[in-house]
Order: structure tokens, then C-alpha cells, then sequence
DNA sequence: ATAATCTTTCAATAAGTTTTGAAAATTCAG
DNA sequence: CTGAATTTTCAAAACTTATTGAAAGATTAT
């Protein structure tokens, strides 16, 4: 396989997969241009590789930027932006995370939080059981919640290494 | 709160967490129903209870049975079909984490190994610099599709208590 | 076998999401 | 300040995904 070839396959596929994650596959496919491109793109490079419009691309290496995943690159004597994406696998990893846990986690947390306080007799069937059910979950969420913290934070080498030593 | 309010919120509040994760709004609506329900219910009960239609209950039901987060009731002398959800928390969570390594993961490792022996010279910078970037990813996915697996397979106290041990 | 009851399918439609492209806003050099 | 270059916005259009509901298919009681 050629490497222009092997990028681009590279770009479809990571598209493809954004998509089934419930991210915006033209996001995805962006990402996946900077991480293999061997320069930071301008704005009219990310459309003319990709096929798609300014207010495409704006917005996307915007959102792209907000997750963290992308810097944009200033270059003297140029009007240009140019964009560069993070390299280091594990930082874009614990970002994802991160949006995730904002997005999922939080949210959960929160809702499960309102749904205390049920009026009336504790000690009905139907009352306990659903506090009950609701308590489980939301202990649940709540160790979840504590262990993407902690891998969010780690540094790489320490967090596999400690488990695999742990799984072994 | 009184208690059908209470049931009614969570309900709702699990659609909309489950459209934020790529999970069908109605589908997380159906599971969180038969959670917090007392007793089994009819797919008339369900249309009813969600406002939805037959085809579509019908549907979300049956996927959430193949999950596995649901299971179908036979009452003695009664030609309906009942369902009733998965209530232990770790077990819907370890159901809906290998439908996502299913989904999201697998198919990325599988797109990764496809992206091997670039034509031209291994020296050259540019060949160079993919396959790296590449094989980052490939390691790391390789990593996470592993910590999954024992994840999946674990007992949660083993799981839990392992963990935070680890963290402590 | 027949009819009643229930489940499944699927084409049409509705709802939701993403993309476009041109206009407005911003930035910067002279 | 002016005007060229660039970025941002956003309403309309294209595309994608979910839902409906009626018809077809199953299943069971009589």
C-alpha cells in the first residue's frame, strides 16, 4: 500500500468509527487528516483534502479545539491559521474521556441526584424498591465517575503498568 | 417527590442521556421503564406508558433483548409476551460496555492492522512518522480492548475493590 | 380447520442532524 | 481609515435515522 493511499484509508475509516461513537464523522475525519499529516493544514487544505465547505471545516477544527485535540499554529508573515493535532496517543485518549465522562457521566449523576426524596411511607414495597434501584445506580455511577478521574489524571506509564501487574 | 413523578423523570432523563451516548432516545426510554417498573410489562404497556407505537416498541424491546439488558416473561395462561430488564447494575453495565468494545473498538483494531507495510523506503521521515503514529494507536487500542475484556469478565466486588486498592 | 389474539415487518413519513454557501464580522497591512 | 484577506455565522438544503401504522405472519384455544 502506498502512504497517500494508507492516509487516506486511515481518514474514511476513522470517519466511519467517529459516526458509530456518536461523533460527528466529518469531526473524526478531520482529526484523523491532522494526525497524519506531516505539517499543520490551513483551513483551505482541510476543505480541498476533505471535500467539504468552509463553514464545514470552521466548525469542526473549532469543536476540535474545545475538545482539546487540536492547537491552532501561527505563523509569521502568514494571515493563515494552520491547525496541528496532538500526537501523543494517551493525551487524546484522556480527552475523549474527559468530553465523554462530561457528557455521559455528569449528566447521570445530576438526574439521579434529584430523584431522592420520595414522599411517602419508606417502608412501601414499591417505594423502597425503586429507591433502592436508583441508590445502586447511582453508587455505580458514582465509582465510575471516580475511576475515569483517576485515569484522566494518570500519567500513561503508570496507569497500564500498575494494570496489568493488576489483571495478571 | 411522589413516586410515579419520580419514575416518570428518570425515565425521561435516561432517553435523553441515552441519545448524548449514541444509544437509540426511545431504546433507553424502554429499559429505564421496565428498571424502575414493579412487574413485568405487555408491549401494550409499553405503548402506552411511552406514548409510542407498536412497531416501534416492538423493536427496542427486541434490541434490548439481544443486549441481553431484557428478557421475555411467559405468563401461564396468557397469550401476551411479558419483559422484564436486568436489575444487578453490574451486569447492565458490563452488557452495555461489550456491545460498545463490540461496536467501537473492534472495528477500529481491525482498521488499524489493515494499515501495515507502507510501500517505499522504511528510512524515509514521512513513511517513517505513520507507521509510528499508527502503531501508537494500534498498542494503545490493543490496551484498552484487554482492560475491557477482564472488565467484562470480572466480578464486581473482585473489580471494585481491586481498583481501589490501585487508586488508593 | 377456524378464528381470535398477538407479534413482526416494512414502506412511507416524520424528526433530527449535518452540510453548504453566501453574507456578516473580524483582522491586519499600508 | 480603507480595503483585502480571512474567519465566523446561520438559514436553507441535503442527508440520516427513527417512528408509524397497517398488513402479513405466528401462535394458540376451541
Amino acid at each position: 500500500m502506498k502512504l497517500d493511499e494508507a492516509k487516506q484509508q486511515f481518514i474514511q475509516s476513522w470517519g466511519v468509527l467517529g459516526s458509530q461513537w456518536g461523533i460527528n464523522r466529518t469531526m473524526a475525519q478531520v482529526h484523523a487528516l491532522l494526525l497524519v499529516a506531516s505539517a499543520p493544514l490551513s483551513t483551505d487544505n482541510i476543505m480541498e483534502e476533505l471535500s467539504i465547505s468552509r463553514g464545514n471545516a470552521n466548525m469542526n477544527v473549532r469543536d476540535l479545539m474545545n475538545w482539546g485535540l487540536v492547537d491552532k499554529i501561527i505563523v509569521q508573515g502568514d494571515r493563515k491559521e494552520y491547525f496541528s493535532a496532538e500526537k501523543d496517543i494517551w493525551k487524546v485518549a484522556t480527552k475523549i474521556m474527559y468530553q465523554r465522562k462530561k457528557r455521559e457521566l455528569d449528566p447521570m449523576l445530576k438526574v439521579l441526584n434529584q430523584l431522592t426524596d420520595i414522599e411517602g411511607d419508606k417502608r412501601n414495597a414499591e417505594v423502597k424498591a425503586f429507591t433502592e434501584r436508583i441508590d445502586s445506580i447511582k453508587k455505580f455511577a458514582g465509582q465510575a465517575e471516580k475511576t475515569m478521574d483517576v485515569m484522566i489524571k494518570a500519567e500513561e506509564n503508570w496507569f497500564w503498568s500498575s494494570f496489568l501487574k493488576l489483571i495478571k
